[in-house]
DNA sequence: TCCAAACCCTTGGATGTCCTAGTATATTGC
DNA sequence: GCAATATACTAGGACATCCAAGGGTTTGGA
């Protein structure tokens, strides 16, 4: 890790921004970027306790939808629905993750044209343990309040439904 | 774009997460989860509009970092330090910036190891067109209520701080 | 019934990020 | 003053993401 900057280059960006005349979206750019930054810092911390296990971010998401569906698999373009990434990224993790024999592939039953992918024992097995350490290693000290995680996550799910991610308006605070 | 999911995915591994166990760790799980799903979204917009300048996020931050710079040039480990990724991605970017024309390098008056990045008259003008387009285009309609990014802000800089990006106690806020 | 359109997955290519290692230059300490 | 250590940049490799294009399977309307 490098050393911390005396300042903070994303406030000093905003300043830029306002002296440049852009005072008006000053604020969301200096948000926007802040989000980008936090993402890599997170990200950093998820694939640092994923590494022991031969596990990248995506791969073990992956793994951990697989573990939640009833019978342990999915049909590829489903999962990279669920996961919302390009239907190439899942092509890439299951490829990586079959090698690894945490996952196989199968034909549907019914559609020649789909691909189900499996988890395996050992595929489940691994789900359990990564994400217990993620959940004691990361999770459990994101470095977040309680009452701003709650923030963000308001903040967010009204923003990607707003962005077209998904349509219910299902709110956890009021279940 | 994919057509919108019937439910958020993210709520419901949330769901999938209180019933396993994890309840305690359910809700920081969830914010990170969308931080990174708000990350993808954002650079995805981000991208479309600098496609047509023929510049990636990460080419068009190093040339507004450079804009700013009182001589329109710096170090590479600097802009590295700045932009707080690895300094083979300074390397990349630079590379690429050069030959589309917008950079070019020049040798440290007097530090021998040392390489200057430095904008070209053609990268002024296209981080200003670049800029304008995204304050446009992305940020000035960027999603969220003006009190939601005033949180942001808040919420990301003590986060930020605490993760060792920087060292002082800058408060905009306060100005 | 049958062919065009839609859908599913994969391959190949472009980019970005990081890590490791190697080369060159500066700085430090004895 | 010189060797050891630190610093700066780059080359090469592993992964991830997306896009474009291609081949196989289904579906749906004429």
């Amino acid at each position: 890790m490098a050393n911390p900057l005396p300042r903070d280059p994303i406030a000093d960006a905003q300043r830029n921004w306002e002296r440049s005349g852009w005072g008006n979206t000053a604020a969301p750019m200096a948000a926007i970027t802040a989000i980008m930054r936090t993402q890599q810092i997170l990200l950093a911390r998820i694939e640092n306790v994923l590494k022991p296990f031969g596990l990248t971010f995506a791969r073990y998401e992956l793994l951990a939808l697989l573990s939640f569906a009833r019978t342990g698999a999915l049909p590829m373009n489903k999962a990279s629905a669920l996961l919302q990434v390009h239907p190439t990224s899942v092509t890439n993790a299951v490829d990586r993750l079959e090698k690894s024999g945490l996952v196989v592939r199968s034909p549907h039953p019914t559609d020649g044209r789909t691909t189900l992918v499996e988890l395996t024992t050992e595929g489940r097995t691994m789900a359990k343990r990564a994400t217990a350490a993620l959940n004691n290693e990361v999770f459990s000290q994101s470095g977040f309040a309680d009452d701003d995680v709650e923030h963000l996550i308001r903040i967010f799910g009204s923003f990607r439904r707003r962005a077209g991610d998904f349509n219910d308006v299902d709110d956890l605070s009021t279940r």
